[in-house]
DNA sequence: CTGAAAGCGCTTACAG
DNA sequence: CTGAAAGCGCTTACAG
């Protein structure tokens, strides 16, 4: 009666509930779970380096809140696991093995990274926000090749002729999407790719602009693979005394909040992070209750400011 | 033996540990609590409003992220809860109390926030990640006032008369103690505080810094209580023609890495949130382990940049 | 329909 | 020291 039936006499079950209640009694978790076989709790695992890409990214809170909400309305609890070693990877393989979760969801953009193969094996459901190099696990992604030659195209309509780009870290698979995009942009119009290397940090992309600063002194626009390389890169075209748009074009990728505040403010490339971990906590309920495997790809757009 | 025993004979050990290995046995989780009534997991509960302080703070990963570690390393699971509405908060006290962590790390900023009351009422130990209104329960808590005397001080002595702040939302404690560390400093020296209120977000300190012009057209001096609004601040005096730090200097607080990125490169009170989380676990440990309930007040240091 | 019993998979005190 | 039994607090099939 405690769990909800309705068979009792209205009264006689207010009586209980108010006992209950008074007693402040509370089912116990563990008895419960080891007869139901169901624990209602999800693990969120992000796989990344201690240095790695998301340390200081926004995309890690946006991430965290959007997947948190959704599974706190579908009534799922979160435990978050951050793997960052080898070890605390095998950590989370056992967990997930010892029956603590219904399901994971993954965060792992590396694509060496050995967890997505190694979660797929427990045999438990596994959605991941994006794609990996395990086949069997279930995805949702984002289009990144279309918003990079979302990007370049906007920039030669504008008239740009030396389009360099600042890639992230090309073991990422949405890197190297997004100089794929780029890429195909070019190929198109015939003029070559200008190429420096980031790792999606703010430091990173002013160094990567200072490099492609002395490797084509008449570059006239960069599209930088992330918002926050972009950032770095207005920071060394200001210190070049290059102004932004006038001498050089400046587009970033993902639209985070700090884009608007830039100097001058940022275009970029908008992509639905809530959105897409909304989207990835559906497709594991989805699995968790017997449903669909396809991958769910996600559009993107540009949002025109004043750096372009 | 599974755990751990050293009575057996080596070679026998290894044949049965290999087996183990093989059929990938692991121990039920759920069974395991039952009997020894520990989770080996804390509850990491996140409360504030959907619209709240933390939706797009640096804060919110900073802190997760170093309570993970923290927490991994001392073998703990981290169970992440947000706590955005009562009906979330009534679920959060309730999981609580049905035994599923061993202890709650609780970031809980506004003062109102029922939460750290009722959650201390489970009996189970709770560390909080700041001061709050429930007396009993053990705290850490970043010097706010002394952080913003400092930033004021450093002002009067680049020789600044009319300085300004932006405050925080005034519900929470730290937006409050920053506030009376401005006036503690400007009182020492018979000048007049000048404040416009603030939410903490960036919006909200270009629309603060708007209206400080207005009031106070002379003004030579901003202390924004976080960096967030400094830089909303910034695009304000940028977009009114004040040069910073000529016209105007400006101080933010909490030293976020944004902080280096903005033109000009901000002057910062840090506040080691990184650190303050780590030291919250620490006390929430050994609350487990029946320790000392004592607050941990954290220092900070002013960083200067290029806006003073 | 109701109530007593079995059983989930562990750990731990206890008899041998 | 070892091994069998009890028991953690639930849910669920099953006898009455």
């Amino acid at each position: 009666m405690v769990n909800g039936e309705t068979t009792v006499a209205p009264e006689i079950r207010e009586v209980v509930m108010r006992a209950v209640r008074e007693l402040g009694y509370v089912p116990n978790a563990a008895a419960r779970n080891l007869v139901t076989r169901r624990t209602h709790a999800v693990a969120v695992v992000v796989s990344d380096p201690p240095q790695g890409v998301l340390s200081d990214d926004p995309l890690f809170s946006t991430v965290v809140r959007a997947v948190s909400r959704e599974l706190e309305s579908a009534g799922k609890q979160v435990v978050l696991m951050l793997a960052e070693s080898d070890r605390s990877r095998s950590r989370v393989e056992e967990y997930v093995a010892g029956g603590h979760v219904d399901g994971v969801m993954l965060v792992a953009l590396h694509g060496a990274d050995p967890l997505p193969a190694a979660l797929a094996r427990t045999g438990l459901p596994v959605a991941s926000f994006n794609r990996t190099s395990a086949q069997d696990v279930p995805y949702v992604e984002l289009d990144n090749a279309a918003g990079a030659t979302l990007a370049v195209r906007h920039l030669l309509e504008r008239g740009r002729r030396r389009i360099a780009t600042i890639t992230g870290p090309l073991d990422l698979f949405e890197a190297r999407e997004r100089l794929d995009g780029y890429r195909a942009a070019l190929r198109d119009t015939g003029r070559r790719s200008i190429v420096a290397l980031g790792d999606f940090t703010r430091a990173s992309g002013a160094e990567a602009m200072r490099q492609l600063l002395e490797d084509d002194p008449a570059l006239d626009a960069v599209f930088a693979a992330n918002d926050l390389m972009a950032i770095g890169a207005l920071r060394t075209l200001r210190q070049a005394g290059r102004r932004v748009p006038e001498d050089v074009a400046v587009v970033g990728f993902d639209d985070i909040e700090a884009a608007a505040y830039t100097v001058p403010a940022l275009t970029s490339v908008r992509s639905p992070m809530a959105d897409q971990a909304t989207a990835t906590v559906r497709l594991l309920l989805g699995l968790i209750e017997g449903g669909s495997r396809e991958p769910v790809v996600m559009p993107n757009a540009l949002v025109i400011r004043e750096s372009t």
